[in-house]
DNA sequence: CTAGGATCCTGTCAGC
DNA sequence: TGCTGACAGGATCCTA
């Protein structure tokens, strides 16, 4: 999906454009992307939003009927934001998440999968080519017991503050590290994707920070150093803070000035999909590997395994 | 308990 | 051009 920093950048967005909309109205064009109780439908009758929160790389929306809707996007999903009446180019408009064409054209496309109408006509599209994301209704009382929500690693930093914390708590390193202990063998990429571990890491931000500090993707956990994985976890937050400041996937970043598709990771990415490329440190040739089943991009003279 | 692989689904792209 | 397989910004489920 869209990570931890693009989820962000639309809580940001939809933070100033949800609160105190009232729902209209809530179209389902596919029953697995909206997985709620025919029971619980009646929560979401005339509700109006109160809040926009973030955990991990799950958002939620916050209603007055004590309900609260939970997003994940996972590896296609997008929200876009359409005032009633608007021009695609709108700038009250919004859209983020996976960048594709949707974000450009009329809307329900064939990804649209659920849409929210709102009382004053504007409205949000939920759209996932892969149908791998999902939306739920919960109890707000009841979000912290769900089991992927309990079971969580901490956030790295509060990345909702408007100022991103420079440093990372000692409480957060030592968690951190006491939860990549529990893993011997495995590959520290593997180890550091486990949400379970720490909260919203993904492909992206995972070869980042990796590169930036100078591991070796499949070096097995066990044979980094409480200061290795410490500056792991830093590199790691250098990487997201610099997306989210630099807007995450948008549509204000996808569309260039000439009206052209641009490519948001150019904005802060070193080694994610540069294979061929140099590397902006030592000049070597990226290279692209798998790791832990994923998609994997490493300089090979900056990040050497471990002996 | 951890580790590794298959799986959900649609679309795109490289290679024949 | 048309087909085929690999792969994709995630996380779960199954087996060993």
């Amino acid at each position: 999906m869209p990570e931890l920093p693009e989820v962000e950048t639309i809580r940001r967005g939809l933070t100033k454009r949800l609160i105190g909309q009232k729902l209209h109205h809530v179209t389902v064009l596919e029953n697995k992307s909206f997985q709620v109780e025919d029971e619980d439908k009646v929560f979401l009758k005339e509700a109006s939003i109160i809040g926009v929160r973030r955990r991990a790389k799950v958002l939620m929306i916050d209603l007055d009927t004590m309900y609260t809707l939970l997003f994940h996007l996972k590896m296609t999903g997008q929200l876009i934001f359409r005032e009633a009446d608007s021009e695609l180019d709108d700038k009250r408009n919004f859209a983020a998440g996976h960048p594709t064409g949707s974000w450009l054209v009329d809307l329900p496309d064939r990804s649209t999968r659920v849409i929210f109408d709102f009382d004053n006509g504007a409205r949000l599209f939920f759209n996932d080519q892969r149908k791998f994301g999902w939306i739920k209704l919960l109890p707000t009382s009841e979000v912290v017991k769900q089991k992927f929500m309990a079971e969580l690693g901490p956030e790295i930093v509060d990345f909702t503050k408007e100022k991103i914390p420079a440093k990372i708590s000692e409480k957060t390193y030592k968690e951190f590290i006491q939860r990549v202990r529990k893993h011997t063998k495995a590959p520290i990429k593997g180890v550091i994707l486990d949400q379970k571990v720490i909260a919203g890491i993904g492909n992206i931000y995972a070869d980042e920070g990796l590169w930036e500090a100078k591991i070796h993707p499949a070096t097995p956990a066990q044979k980094l150093s409480d200061k290795d994985l410490r500056r792991l976890l830093r590199a790691v937050k250098n990487s997201m803070t610099r997306s989210i400041e630099s807007g995450g996937s948008t549509m204000k970043n996808y569309v260039k000035s000439d009206g052209s598709r641009g490519n948001y990771l150019e904005r802060f990415a070193n080694v994610f999909r540069r294979e061929g490329q140099a590397c902006p440190r030592c000049g070597t040739e990226i290279i692209k590997t798998k790791v832990a089943g994923r998609g994997t991009h490493i300089c090979p003279k900056c990040q050497k395994i471990e002996e």
